[in-house]
DNA sequence: CGACGGGACGC
DNA sequence: CGACGGGACGC
């Protein structure tokens, strides 16, 4: 536990090959995923001989799943045999095989809110990718959630990308793998699920060409993928291997900086998954209606730059320019089609960008009328609340766009004040410093702040947001269904200075009391040395 | 088919 | 006024 408690789960690969194995070569083929933080080739100890295994640790474990499906069963250069490219067993597990290890990679265990139906956590979740299913541990007796849950997909990448990504009150972890026993023992029977076949032509995809080293015993060729996929209709690793990216979903590709410009632009017809299930988005953009206008006239909020906004609306099809005057922040985007601008409108329009304010997208050349949309838009303190007057589906679509944002390397957060010390966020009244990291969930607590917003809750992440900036931040939450809550601190110091700076101040429309917390309140007291425990052991 | 180096570091 | 969160899977 000394120098490990750092690492994310499932960040490293385990990859077989033969010998002669070129470390650069790899590096090369593996680092278009993600950021590579070790690369090791094993050798046997007395001969210094390839052992035909490379471990390569990425920096997040949906860095290392895109690899693993992308790479499994390809050439390296310089290698003559096709790869086989799995998930590290973590050191401590050693090469012994869990019968269940998938779940190690596709299941996670998840802190639920009480009042959280299966259906919406299902629906929360499915942004990430298609989950085999998710369920919610109930009371026997009285049918009451136990408040915890599992979520589990049919890609490794998706899990991840679920993991990294979903709110963080929800305390995701990769889910231990617990089989009641005995059962599901036909997991071993079927086999493929997932193939090249099944893979649409297309330029984000890999030709037909099938891998080399499928395996004798893959079973049918021609297998549909259909949404009806059973509890246990696949079995080994091998599936989500070698797949290409999802179909149905938006995949994301690699993942932050290395994510270039490129690659985005590629993915534009996955944003058309946004809201829609079923249609091609080709056909789904002509299927908008002809409203007579290409042009876009945008209200971006304050601070938001030309380059920013050129990317997120060149996330749809047919953007001809995007110019934003960075003084006023009024905006003008025209599409090549009136279909495309119209779809342009309904994605973008009450888009949050950044966090806590929300861009106004309206056809530039025809009277303006307000709509029921643009009014909620325009509220951003109800963002995520429950009773917003956001319609469920508008949250879906701006949270998938988020998602696709930070995927592309953009920062949907913050937007830089010109004094690089402070920034500037839409959220919040006053400039706040840069985000500083959070300190491990178990530092020792130096600090607990006790937090009111005044009339209604704040989201989670944007608190979060506001409250990191100060850093040695531990933890901050709200009771669940209140107005008040914690923050807790690694550090007297910036907890002070969380307090003066945001006490008072404004945070998503709601005033924010910040104060000293007072010692919970029926604590044991773990005041001075005596432990005059009466009990045994 | 198939599994683990080096360096790590607060007292 | 506004005070204390949740954590592993059916018998």
């Amino acid at each position: 536990m000394a120098y490990n408690h750092n690492v994310p789960e499932n960040c490293r690969l385990f990859i077989l090959v033969g010998k002669g194995i070129k470390e650069d070569a790899f590096r090369e083929a593996f680092g278009k995923y993600g950021k590579i933080e070790d690369v090791w080739v094993v050798k046997d100890r007395r001969s210094n001989e390839d052992k035909g295994v490379v471990y390569i640790t990425f920096s997040k474990a949906s860095e290392a799943a895109l690899a693993m499906q992308e790479m499994n069963g390809r050439v390296v250069p310089g290698h003559p045999k096709p790869i086989k490219v799995l998930i590290a067993n973590s050191k401590r597990d050693g090469s012994v095989r869990d019968p269940h290890e998938d779940e190690k990679i596709l299941r996670l265990f998840l802190i639920i809110p009480k009042s959280m139906s299966e259906d919406e956590l299902r629906r929360e979740f499915e942004q990430y990718g298609d989950i085999d299913y998710a369920t919610i541990l109930r009371d026997k007796n009285n049918g009451e959630s136990k408040g915890f849950g599992y979520v589990k997909f049919f890609r490794p990448y998706h899990a991840a990308l679920a993991l990294e990504n979903c709110d963080r009150s929800f305390k995701p972890k990769f889910a231990e793998p617990k089989m009641p026993r005995g059962d599901r023992d036909n997991d071993y029977e079927m086999d493929y699920q997932y193939s090249r076949e099944t893979r649409p032509p297309g330029p984000f995809f890999r030709g037909p060409d099938r891998g080399p080293d499928r395996g004798p015993d893959r079973g049918p060729d021609r297998h549909e993928r259909g949404t009806k996929r059973g509890f246990s209709e696949y079995s080994g690793r091998d599936d989500y291997h070698d797949d290409g990216p999802p179909r149905s979903r938006f995949s994301h590709g690699p993942v932050g900086q290395h994510h270039s410009l490129d690659d985005l632009e590629q993915r534009n017809d996955e944003i058309a998954d946004l809201n829609l299930v079923g249609e091609g988005p080709m056909e789904m953009i002509q299927n908008y209606a002809n409203s007579g206008c290409q042009r876009l006239h945008v209200t971006a909020p304050l601070g938001l730059t030309q380059q920013y906004l050129t990317r997120l609306f060149s996330l749809i099809p047919g953007l001809e320019y995007c110019d934003l005057n960075e003084a006023t922040g009024i905006a003008y985007a025209r599409y090549t089609t009136p279909q495309c601008a119209a779809y342009a409108k309904d994605k973008l329009d009450g888009f949050e960008y950044p966090l806590g304010s929300r861009l106004i997208v309206r056809f530039a050349d025809v009277p303006n009328v307000p709509d029921l949309k643009t009014a909620s838009a325009m509220n951003f303190e109800n963002y995520g609340i429950p009773g917003s007057s956001l319609e469920r589906d508008e949250c879906d679509t701006i949270r998938k766009a988020a998602l696709i944002l930070e995927k592309a390397g953009i920062n949907p957060d913050r937007v830089l004040a010109s004094d690089n010390s402070v920034e500037r966020v839409t959220y919040c009244n006053i400039l706040l410093p840069l985000p500083k990291p959070l300190s491990p969930e178990d530092s020792s607590l130096a600090q607990r702040l006790f937090i009111v917003c005044q009339p209604a809750a704040v989201p989670e992440r944007i608190l979060r947001d506001a409250f990191c900036r100060f850093g040695d931040l531990i933890d901050v939450y709200l009771l669940s269904g209140r107005n008040y809550g914690y923050a807790k601190y690694a550090s007297k110091e910036c907890a002070m200075k969380a307090i003066s700076v945001l006490h008072g101040q404004s945070i998503a429309g709601q005033r924010l009391k910040v104060l000293e917390a007072e010692p919970p309140k029926d604590e044991n007291r773990r005041e001075g040395r005596d432990r005059h425990d009466s009990h045994s052991e």
